[in-house]
Formats: structure tokens, sequence, C-alpha cells
DNA sequence: AACGTGACACAGC
DNA sequence: AGCTGTGCCACGT
């Protein structure tokens, strides 16, 4: 497990997400400077200590693809408490939530 | 050390 | 406009 150097970096994005706000595999990866390595966030989020909301990290489409892990419910019902709003597993005007991880570093 | 897998993303059809 | 196929990078076995 020492190989987890990409993981703490994903943790420590998404760990710095604002409440209210949602970001992406992509945009996450991006500002790694691991461009295409969406799916590695993931994977990250999928070792998801207790201290990063994962449920706010959605997919391009803003569709709350971790809800297998979670609990559709149970990830959606944390969105909403942040004041967002899921429809049918997706994030409603996701864009208008979407907090680019790179913009604040 | 190599192969397979995976909470994605993009391009092409 | 929606679906399928391929590519990317890192982890697990």
């Amino acid at each position: 497990m020492s190989s987890g150097d990409f993981f703490q970096d994903v943790f420590e994005i998404v760990r710095l997400i604002p409440n209210g706000r949602v970001s992406t595999y992509g945009a996450i990866a991006n500002a790694l400077g691991k461009i295409g390595a969406a799916r590695q966030v993931g994977y990250a989020l999928n070792n998801c200590p207790s201290d990063v909301p994962a449920h706010r990290v959605l997919n391009r489409k803003g569709v709350l693809s971790g809800k297998h892990f979670f609990g559709e419910e149970r990830m959606k019902e944390l969105l909403e408490l942040e004041g967002l709003k899921v429809e049918n597993d997706v994030l409603v005007n996701f864009e208008k939530y979407f907090w680019d991880p790179s913009n604040e570093l």
C-alpha cells in the first residue's frame, strides 16, 4: 500500500472541495497533472477514508457514478444536505456547482 | 515483472 | 443526439 501517493493527492483535492460544491474526476486528475487519469481518481476515492467527501465527486456528466459505494440514497442525501439537487442520480445544475481544483490551487 | 481491471473521458459513427 | 469503441494512468493479483 506504499504506492498510494496518487491517492493522497486525490484525497487532498477532494478534501478541499468547499461545501455545496462538486468536482469531476477529470478535473482533479488534471489538477494533479495526470490528465486522462480520471479513472485513478475514482480508484483513490474507492479507498476514500472518512475524511474525504467523495460524494462531491462526480463524472463528466454530473452523474453520481460512485453511488454504488456510498449507497445511491446515501450520496443523494449528502448532496441535498449541501444544498444541491440530485435528479435520477444526476446533479442538477452540475456546471453551476462545479468547482475546479486547478482554479483554487 | 506482466496482465487484467477500473467510481472516467473523448472521438467517431 | 445517443451509443460504441478506444485510450489514459495507476493499482491489484
